[in-house]
RNA sequence: GGGGGCGUAGCCCAAUUGGCAGAGGCAGGGCGCUUAAACCGCCUCCAGUGAGGGUUCGAGUCCCUUCGCCCCUACCA
């Protein structure tokens, strides 16, 4: 589309200037009130894609917007450069990731500088800087230290297409990998772990005073997932000293136990196994074990697969409750990993015990009376208990205390909590991330690598292939080193770091990445912690923001960081996605729109209004064939600024008159309509306020009455003002132009809107009788409920709609309605 | 299976504590400008809020049922 202005030329005038300029560098010192505001840092992917766009449109708006609002704000820019993608795509090309990834960090910078972004450059931190990789490692050999970190073999999630290990949270819901799609396998390895469950309360209860979107709180909630339960003993029928361990929430339904279940990883399962059962459990052990996370959960809806998916041990425990004596079952249903890794069965109380019971033919005992009409097989719900000797009559919760005593009493029974959170698998066995700084030693075992041996890097003439191995286990130069302590032969870890460790400490250096040989001064930080916006992608719900929550009280614990808030982002907003043709706009679906021509045709302003003018920054942006006229409706909505502050066919007059008050008093609304829209995130009304004070002063100034010279300077101003954070380029350019000795428009502070102004004169008043519209009144805004109920009565329509009949009731809720019931 | 969100005009979306369904944009139509077209300017058509019920003087908004779409999660005992 053809533009009046030169856009392209405009917007890198601009850049440069907003780049040689330092406005928006920002010292820790500076003694205007602070605010930071954080976007999430990208992965270098190359040219930024549309998503990108709208997350540094909102971000890049935030930071101008505080700005004018007199804060110093911190703007930092950075890269999560370490990560799969550059690994695979080296190994393709055959060249090295480091190389692969700082071009692709370029294109990005470049293509965000297009946008009209300012950051503060001097402050740029990415995960692959070898000085970060220092404070990466010091962290890691802290956590070490302080016993957050220790190495445990665990049965893993492992990706035959990318070689290596993923944590759970990488692991899609169909058992696949979330990055190459390849069914992810089982195999038990030597990893590190951070204890990230010693903090799983603390992280659960913070959350509640976090100002995120409900959604995401309640999926760290579900994350975390905690349950209060009674623990205890169910004794072997065989031998009375010896009992199996188990985990219940529903101690009330003890008089229901009819069988005990133990995970095929339980310890206790040979020792359980008689030899007449032997073949069935291994059998049972042997297909768990192999079969990936998918295909051990996938028949969970099928009878058929519950048959296999079970075998009876050939052993009794006793019912605590009963004294019964009942089987022990092995069933990949029950997971090693959460409990203790054995339950009690309640197949009347708990679906999946039901499904096993029915398929296995055990015995179903109904200890909760189910509301009248239920039709299922299992009932979790509240209600009477029966079957159940002295906890007969009592609902759930009076039962649970009950039988926790009596497990407290005859089954060493404890009251415990349990959290569906794991440990964070920390090993990655890639190469192109943070090296794991430690050394094994014949002699000392696990030695952390000396602190002035850091940071340890990975050497470059590592081959990449497809082994399998870590590739710097392959690296006789890297793996072979010497023990610091005594000089012994070692051998280093091979492993790397999961990119999450970068992530989560990351925005610390932006707040202080000044200070050298240590990750940061706490007392700089502290100047700008907490975050006061995080703004991100909805994907980074629970882990990411999980991980960071963790690290920064673990920092603030192990005196790395003491002094700082313990939770590092106040308020998160997570917007939308942009999806076409129904499905997640990404460079691995290859449906990207490129935002790279917009820059030639709308402009990066251009663009910048789309996003925040096509729906709520919370919504989903649905891509289609309109969108494209609704981008050039953005431009053309600035290319009418433009002309406007030409004063294109404007016409003046002298004397102010009421059409010029009018303008002012609609300009003077529009201030406090786009101040709150921009402070409850609500850009795309902000946006549809100024384009209908453009309308109303455009049409005002091109009519034959024309406008007051004063009045159209002011409501123009104004008008740049506040589209300045939204449309940087186009309003720094006529602000210059109209205003050539002032400071630039993103130095202005921002409009106060005149409350004489703002009030109205008049306002409408709807007289309804029964619901109906019969009159409108002009009455001030002021006005009494008793007045407004008078005036309504009074009013001559309304006498004659009620033809005489008396109200009889009249509801006035002033100034806006009146309803007259008869 | 569980949890959350969303359905308003042909389309994207607005609508304080429940108070006249329409702020803005896109598309469509008309007129003006123009030799003509584009651009530009002005005007304009269009829904009763997915469906059904309830509460209320009054419901897009609150409650229940139901349909459709989206997101998260999924044997966590």
């Amino acid at each position: 589309m053809a533009r009046p202005f030169n856009v392209t030329e405009v917007e890198a005038k601009w850049q440069a200037r907003w780049l040689d300029d330092g406005t928006y560098e920002v010292d820790n010192d500076d003694p205007r009130e602070r605010f930071y505001a954080l976007t999430m840092y990208p992965y270098p992917s190359g040219t930024a894609h549309q998503g990108h766009i709208r997350n540094y449109t909102f971000g890049d708006l935030v930071a101008r917007y505080q700005t004018m609002r007199g804060k110093a704000v911190l703007s930092p820019f950075g890269f999560d450069s370490f990560g799969l993608p550059a690994e695979n795509a080296a190994i393709k090309a055959g060249s090295h990731p480091r190389l692969f990834t700082e071009a692709r960090m370029a294109e990005l910078k470049s293509s965000i500088r297009r946008l009209g972004a300012v950051y503060d450059w001097r402050r740029e931190v990415y995960s692959h800087d070898p000085q970060f990789m220092k404070y990466s490692q010091q962290i890691f050999l802290a956590f070490l230290k302080a016993g957050l970190a220790y190495r445990a073999e665990a049965p893993v999630n492992w990706c035959p297409g990318c070689m290596t290990v993923l944590a759970n949270e990488q692991v899609l819901a169909d058992g696949t990998c979330e990055r190459s799609g390849d069914l992810v396998e089982r195999k038990n390895l030597e990893q590190w772990f951070f204890k990230i469950t010693d903090y799983a309360e603390e992280l659960l209860n913070d959350i509640d005073d976090l100002e995120w979107p409900e959604r995401v709180k309640t999926m760290q909630r579900n994350w975390i997932g905690r349950s209060e339960g009674v623990e205890f003993d169910l004794a072997l029928a065989y031998d009375a000293t010896k009992a199996l361990r188990v985990f219940t929430t529903r101690p009330d339904t003890g008089f229901g136990v009819t069988y005990a279940v133990v995970a095929p990883e339980h310890p206790m399962l040979a020792e359980l196994t008689t030899d007449d059962e032997r073949a069935s459990v291994e059998a049972l052990v042997e297909r768990a074990a192999s079969a990936s996370e998918m295909e051990r959960t996938a028949s969970s809806d099928s009878g058929d697969g519950l048959e296999k998916r079970g075998a009876f041990t050939g052993s009794f425990v006793v019912n605590p409750f009963t004294n019964e004596q009942v089987p022990v079952y092995v069933a990949d249903y029950v997971l090693g990993t959460y409990g203790t890794g054995a339950i009690m069965a309640v197949p009347a109380e708990d679906e999946r015990d039901h499904a096993f019971a029915t398929v296995h033919g055990l015995k179903i005992v109904r200890t909760t009376q189910p509301p009248e009409g239920f039709a299922g097989g299992a009932y979790s719900g509240d209600g009477v208990h029966m079957n159940s000797g002295f906890l007969d009559g009592l609902n759930v919760a009076d039962a649970k205390v009950k039988a926790a005593e009596h497990l407290a009493k005859h089954a060493n029974g404890i009251t415990k909590v349990n959290y569906r959170l794991r440990d964070w698998l920390v090993s990655r066995q890639r190469f192109w991330g943070c090296p794991i700084p430690v050394v094994y030693c014949e002699v000392h075992g696990i030695v952390p690598v000396p602190a002035d041996q850091l940071p340890v890097l990975a050497p470059d003439d590592v081959t990449m292939d497809k082994s399998g191995l870590s590739p710097l286990a392959t690296h006789e130069g890297f793996r072979n080193t010497v023990c610091p302590i005594g000089g012994e032969p070692a051998l280093r870890e091979a492993d790397t770091m999961d990119t999450f460790c970068d992530s989560s400490w990351y925005f610390l250096r932006f707040a202080d990445p000044f200070t050298p040989d240590v990750a940061f001064d706490p007392v700089q930080v502290a100047k700008w912690m907490p975050v006061d916006q995080y703004i991100g992608g909805i994907e980074h719900a629970i882990l990411h923001l999980l991980y960071a929550r963790f690290y920064l009280k673990a920092l603030v614990d192990i005196g790395i960081a003491p002094g700082l808030p313990r939770e590092p982002f106040r308020r998160l907003f997570t917007q939308g996605m942009i999806r076409l043709d129904g499905s997640k706009m990404s460079k691995s679906k290859g449906n990207l729109v490129a935002p790279e021509r917009y820059y030639e045709t709308v402009g990066a302003d251009g663009l910048r209004i789309f996003h925040l003018f096509v729906g709520p920054p919370a919504d989903n942006v649905d891509w289609t064939d309109q969108t494209e006229e609704l981008i050039e409706g953005c431009a053309r909505f600035l290319d009418r600024i433009y002309r406007l502050a030409q004063y294109d066919e404007v016409k003046f007059h002298d004397v102010v008159d009421d059409t010029d008050v009018a303008v002012r008093r609609a300009t003077h609304r529009t201030i406090l309509k786009v101040t709150e829209g921009l402070d409850r995130w609500s850009y795309n009304t902000a946006v549809a306020a100024l384009m209908e004070l453009l309308n109303t002063i455009s049409k005002t100034a091109r009519s034959d009455e024309g406008i007051e010279r004063a009045t159209l300077d002011e409501s123009l101003d104004t008008l740049l003002t506040l589209l300045a954070p939204m449309a940087p380029h186009l309003t720094a350019e006529l602000w210059e132009a109209r205003r050539p000795n002032d400071p630039s428009v993103h130095l202005q502070s921002w409009p106060v809107a005149d409350p004489e102004l703002v009030r109205e004169a008049t306002v409408t008043m709807v007289v309804q009788v029964n619901g109906k519209v019969r009159a409108r009144l002009e009455v001030d805004p002021t006005i009494s409920e008793d007045d407004a109920q008078s005036a309504a009565l009074a009013d001559a329509a309304i006498i004659g709609a009620l033809a005489g009949v008396t109200p009889t009731r009249v509801v006035a809720r002033p100034p806006r309605l009146v309803n007259i019931i008869v």
